[in-house]
DNA sequence: GTAGGTGCAAATAATTTGCATTAAC
DNA sequence: GTTAATGCAAATTATTTGCACCTAC
């Protein structure tokens, strides 16, 4: 646990690297967001990221993690999510190539590996002439636990 | 072009059909919601289909408007998309597999079919126990008319 | 020292909801 | 006739912005 942890702490550090490359303050601020999206792993919503820093620093405001959040998305260091809800969510981009399996019923979100249609996704951009930084495969559907529990239900 | 547009109708109508087999009622605002979205082709935001709707009759709701687009939603009909904004779009949804790359620099959105990838992320689900119905797949990049113009940037 | 960054509170945008009224079935 | 659906306006949620102050470089 402690060796995911320091693991994720150095691809925060070196975000912060690339936040002083790019000629943008290195804030404590900014270093927090990074910590915190770091050592989450998965993909946290604003509200989220803003309550967990509110933990190591009371005086953070939510305006401050949204502008840390489209710097460093900005950036490429935070990719921002479009999942089936009314808010963004974000993560670390370490630009591996996972999506998102989103389970209509009961919400629940799996991370799988996607590398497989991520190469299909960009061979597909480079027939209309786009040069594809991102993709974002989002599957819904319905999970195993809730087929389970009505296999036939819509 | 009134080719298309006939055409496109006919889902619409379509799409009647299957809200009355439902039990959901058949009102003037779903129908015309239908028509929008059908003879649009693309995907419009709930703004969009409002400012049209009001074309028609003058006195529908944005509210209404909202739950319209949730209820065919939920039944299938219409595809809610979650592109790069802070606002969702809506399509009628053929269960064709297309997909949507987005420049990040014009905004430019062009749909691309997918049925490659939807087959395998038919498969990727699978693998999880989930039942997938519906894969969106998002590409972001550069367009080539925006390449052109500044091959190097970012 | 000086921009860029932050905190706070107020503004805006997107979406939802309560409730009385209307209309599809 | 019943009950789901609508219109309106007010409420909620998400996100952004103006501005005075602060701090990383």
């Amino acid at each position: 646990m402690s060796d995911s942890k320091s693991l994720n702490s150095d691809l925060a550090i070196a975000g912060e690297g690339r936040v002083r490359a790019a000629g943008r303050r290195v804030t404590p601020q900014r270093k927090l967001v990074l910590r915190i999206l770091a050592e989450a792993g998965g993909h946290l919503d604003a509200r989220e990221v803003y309550d967990q820093a509110r933990l190591h620093d009371r005086r953070v405001s939510l305006a401050t993690v949204y502008r840390a959040l489209h710097t460093l998305r900005d950036l490429g260091l935070v990719r921002e999510l479009h999942l089936d809800e009314e808010h963004h969510h974000y993560e670390m981009d370490g630009q591996d190539g996972h999506s998102h399996l989103v389970c209509l019923r009961c919400g629940r979100v799996v991370e799988v590996d996607s590398r497989a249609f991520t190469e299909a996704a960009r061979a597909t951009g480079e027939m209309h002439g786009f040069a594809v930084t991102r993709a974002q495969v989002e599957l819904t559907g319905t999970c195993a636990d809730c087929l389970e529990k009505a296999p036939d239900e819509r």
